[in-house]
DNA sequence: CGTGTTTGACCAGCGC
DNA sequence: GCGCTGGTCAAACACG
């Protein structure tokens, strides 16, 4: 942790890891039809220390997790099992560190030690189910469509605010926590700050990124666990309709981060995936042991768009992720 | 000059 | 209704 900031910056994610500074805790959370857009997906950090598992009641779920990362095991974590959500639902009561005052979402899994590099690092995974539609409860929306068709609306900020507004729908959102000097992790693509807010209770500030990708509407949210400083707490919001940048140094991470890699047959997380979390993701996810139990799960099997096929069949075929991570583990073939 | 950051102001939603 | 808070805007600024 010794190492510096702008050193770091400018590594990918893996390199972290490399560095012995990427411990990442990964929350899901796709929004529902019945969540309240103020319901922040954020993850309510269990702290690290839930995650270094030195907080008794969480060992179960985390010893259950740990040192065998089973496909069934996320499809556990993913799929809002009874076991996770009491596990997780204890920890409301103790931690409400990254609680926001507008809700908060559960931490439903976690899994630790995907060998993705000599060090351990330790996930934590969320997610708030389902996303197909937009609740018509979203005031903002509905508001803007109210507004949209007849305004001068002398306020330009208020106008465009609108607008903007408007174009918004629901987005799947996704956060995770990387053990991080470093705020802003690199993941391929190209941010945007376009504000930043002190935090209730944190003496860390919220950072508000956007990809400066056009049409793209990802966003993603930044801040630093004011429990442990060392943590950050990365929220993305949406999914990213374009390629990853090219400029990104020509490494994993640009392949990685690409948004249709992400998909898995169980547990498919958002196309936008941070390689940083796919870093840890991939080994688990091409894991064909996809135990029956969790039909229910409510994050699963998005399917497979074209080009996520082309992805993944590229993956496959050239074992491109093989070469990337060797000391990963790939189980794609029997 | 283009791109990205900073920062104060504004707005909307929620809880009391 | 009011205050608090999260989220966003946009002008000013910094930087390569």
């Amino acid at each position: 942790m010794s190492s510096e900031p702008k050193d770091l910056y400018n590594h990918d994610p893996f390199q972290y890891d490399r560095y012995g500074l990427g411990t990442t805790s990964f929350s899901f959370s796709s929004n529902t039809s019945s969540i309240d857009e103020h319901k922040s997906p954020l993850v309510v950090d269990p702290s690290s220390q839930t995650l270094h598992g030195l907080s008794p009641p969480y060992m179960s779920f985390t010893e259950c997790l740990h040192g065998s990362v089973e496909y069934n095991t996320l499809a556990t974590a993913f799929g809002l099992s009874p076991s996770s959500s009491e596990v997780f639902s204890s920890l409301e009561g103790d931690n409400k560190t990254l609680e926001t005052t507008r809700g908060h979402v559960p931490i439903i899994g976690t899994t630790t030690e995907v060998p993705v590099s000599t060090n351990s690092s330790e996930s934590s995974f969320s997610t708030e189910a389902g996303n197909e539609e937009y609740s018509s409860s979203s005031k903002k929306e509905s508001e803007t469509k109210g507004c949209e068709d007849g305004d001068e609306n002398p306020n330009k900020k208020v106008n465009k605010q609108k607008k903007k507004v408007d174009k918004r729908q629901r987005e799947p959102r996704f956060a995770f926590m990387t053990k991080s000097e470093v705020d802003h992790l690199e993941d391929g693509y190209r941010w945007r700050k376009y504000g930043q807010k002190a935090v209730k209770n944190s003496p860390f500030p919220r950072s508000y990124y956007r990809c400066t990708t056009q049409k793209c509407t990802v966003k993603k949210r930044v801040e630093r666990s004011f429990q442990d400083p060392s943590t950050v707490i990365t929220t993305y919001e949406g999914q990213h309709n374009h390629p990853v940048p090219v400029t990104l140094r020509g490494n994993a991470t640009a392949m990685l981060s690409h948004p249709m890699l992400a998909p898995t047959p169980l547990a498919a997380p958002p196309p936008g995936f941070p390689p940083e979390l796919l870093a840890h993701m991939m080994p688990p996810m091409n894991t064909q042991h996809v135990s029956g139990g969790t039909s229910s799960n409510s994050f699963a099997p998005q399917p497979m768009t074209h080009f996520q096929q082309q992805q993944q069949h590229l993956l496959n075929d050239h074992g491109l992720l093989q070469d990337l991570f060797p000391s990963l583990i790939f189980k794609q073939e029997p």
